[in-house]
DNA sequence: GCCGTTTTCGGCCCGACTGTTTTCAGTCG
């Protein structure tokens, strides 16, 4: 039962728990310490069941005794009584009702209990025959979202997109408002600047003496599909593709405070603001207040905010309430690895496997990059469709390369493999084979159903042979589609260290794999990266820049990537150069 | 229910906008 259990599962059951405490009207930081503890327990990279059992849950912030026996109760016995319980005195439909937008907890109540309803169709039929609008405090617009809400819950929810995919969208909206007379200076915040994997919608933020006319302007735009609701300093409109856009308009004094409120995370600003008020000081967008002598101090600039509260300026990307806070005040914030620092690219394909672009065109590129090299890594042929190269194929390529490469100057190109991980760990080229390349990222394609305990036994046999250097896309995952294969990361980090392999931070937007979290499992266990793009075009060299930014959301520095190194250097980090 | 740069008890971030109302509760981020 509980190998069924994901971290996912529990922290589902949690999140449920804590909805039906606030309807039942619990206090509210009851409900709260439910919401925290769901959304650590999800964001856990270790297994919760397994930490469960070795009795280190509380070592997880906001995990208290109570919810860890709730966990170990799950686990044990398949449910939580307490939820049971809740579950059971519940109507079903006001968990669905109490989630559509604009229904809160209160609403969906009111509306169960003055219309002595039972289920969701008795809501939809209430909404259709106008009964929901004769409820004392709810009218015809709360009818309506009832109506649509409840109609179409899949399309109100929608699934967060890679964030790859709305950086773009966000940059355009940015460059557009910023041509406007009124707009002094503008930027993206929220998850997007934060570089959250996914992300649901665009935030952007203006400062402005004038947002009249900067709002005028925002709600013509050609993408605006819909207005939802335009204040004076807000507004939020829908693109036509349902991505939700947020735009908020100060005054340029306090444009520092207003990027640093909406950039989040939200954990992050409630910690912010906690330890303010324990200094006596109110943070908000519009400056920071010293509460006992009511002088406010604005700031343009964001770091003048984190200076104010006497810590450094901590980098979006770590800004999640994880210990950074606690390192900027102490001024340990590590020195987070840049794209900048980037010399080179260790996994590429070609179109002597599934790659678009010729050998050469592929090198032409990395070098306009301004890299000093590049690895290509085709597939081995047990990827299937016929794609990979056999031996034969293989040992043709190392000529190729090693023949242009003779012809570059000043840019060492490297022949590599992405060679098969195959279902008992075996590799797909022979050792001597693998002895002829330069660096070789071995992956697992296939058998993605193993349990976590073959899957990682698999893994770490790949990592004892001492041709492989980098172990590909680790965890398999791909955002909205796949799920990481089970896996026992700890062990994985460990094996890593043992052997000298590389782990890879995948640059590829629905991959990002590793993933945050375990980027900074792996940094603080001192195991070595390589930030990739597994470009299999020219145009994909550039999604290097969301593997970067992944790693510094786990805390890497430059010291940690391998590639941040030139080829000599970087190569003595490598097995074979050891 | 959780937690500690004042705390093992007494607190727990802050403001914008909407809808339904005449002063604000509810919802959202």
């Amino acid at each position: 039962m509980s190998a069924t259990l994901t971290n996912d599962g529990i922290a589902e059951r949690f999140e449920l728990l804590a909805d039906l405490l606030e309807l039942e009207g619990a206090v509210a930081y009851r409900v709260l310490a439910y919401r925290r503890a769901a959304k650590t327990l999800r964001e856990t990279p270790e297994s919760v069941v397994r930490l469960s059992q070795q009795g280190r849950l509380t070592e997880l912030s906001g995990v208290g005794d109570t919810i860890a026996d709730k966990v170990a109760e799950l686990i044990a016995t398949g449910h939580i009584a307490a939820l049971e319980k809740l579950v059971a005195a519940t109507p079903p439909g006001v968990v669905p009702l109490m989630r559509v937008p604009g229904v809160g907890p209160k609403t969906a109540k009111r509306v169960f209990t003055e219309l002595s309803l039972s289920s969701v169709d008795d809501v939809l039929q209430a909404a259709r025959d106008g009964r929901i609008r004769e409820v004392p405090g709810l009218g015809e617009k709360t009818e309506q979202a009832i109506l649509e809400g409840l109609q179409a819950p899949r399309a109100q929810k929608r699934d967060r997109v890679s964030s790859g995919k709305l950086r773009p969208f966000a940059e355009r909206i940015v460059a557009q408002l910023a041509m406007l007379d009124e707009v002094e200076d503008c930027d993206i915040a929220g998850s997007l600047r934060r570089f959250t994997e996914t992300a649901k919608d665009v935030d952007v933020v203006v400062a402005t003496t004038d947002p009249s006319p900067v709002a005028e302007a925002i709600v013509a735009s050609d993408w605006v599909a819909v207005v939802e609701s335009r204040g004076d300093t807000k507004v939020t409109c829908v693109a036509h593709d349902g991505t939700r856009v947020d735009v908020r308009m100060v005054e340029p004094a306090v444009f520092g405070n207003l990027l640093q409120h909406l950039t989040g995370s939200k954990e992050h600003n409630v910690a912010i603001r906690e330890a303010a008020v324990r200094a006596g000081l109110k943070v908000s967008e519009y400056g920071v207040e010293t509460v006992e002598t009511g002088e406010v101090i604005r700031c343009r600039d964001e770091a003048q905010v984190y200076r104010h509260l006497g810590m450094d300026w901590i980098p979006p990307e770590l800004r999640e309430n994880r210990g950074e806070i606690e390192a900027a005040r102490s001024h340990a914030l590590p020195d987070l690895v840049e794209l900048g620092q980037i010399r080179g690219d260790f996994h590429s394909h070609t179109d002597w496997s599934d790659g678009k672009q010729t050998l050469e065109q592929l090198v032409e590129a990395a070098m306009a990059k301004g890299y000093s090299y590049l690895n290509v890594t085709d597939h081995s042929p047990a990827v299937g469709f016929g794609m990979g190269l056999d031996a034969g194929r293989l040992r043709r390529q190392i000529e190729r390369v090693r023949e242009l490469a003779a012809r570059l100057d000043g840019f060492t190109l490297l022949v590599g493999a992405e060679v098969d991980i195959l279902k008992d760990g075996s590799l797909d080229y022979s050792d001597e084979l693998m002895a002829e390349l330069d660096v070789v990222v071995a992956s697992l394609h296939a058998s993605h159903r193993l349990d976590a305990d073959a899957q990682t036994k698999r893994l770490c046999a790949a990592m004892e042979n001492p041709h492989v250097d980098i172990i590909g896309h680790p965890t398999g995952r791909m955002l909205g589609r796949r799920d990481a294969y089970p896996l026992h990361m700890e062990a994985v980090v460990e094996k890593a260290l043992e052997t000298g392999t590389v782990l890879e931070v995948s640059g590829q937007p629905n991959r990002l794999d590793l993933r945050d979290a375990n980027v900074r499992m792996a940094v603080e266990a001192g195991v070595k990266l390589a930030i990739d793009t597994d470009a299999h075009s020219r145009a994909a060299l550039e999604y290097m820049r969301f593997g970067v930014m992944n790693a510094r959301r786990g805390w890497a520095t430059a010291d940690d990537v391998v590639n941040t190194r030139e080829w000599p250097e970087a190569r003595r980090l490598l097995k074979d150069g050891r």
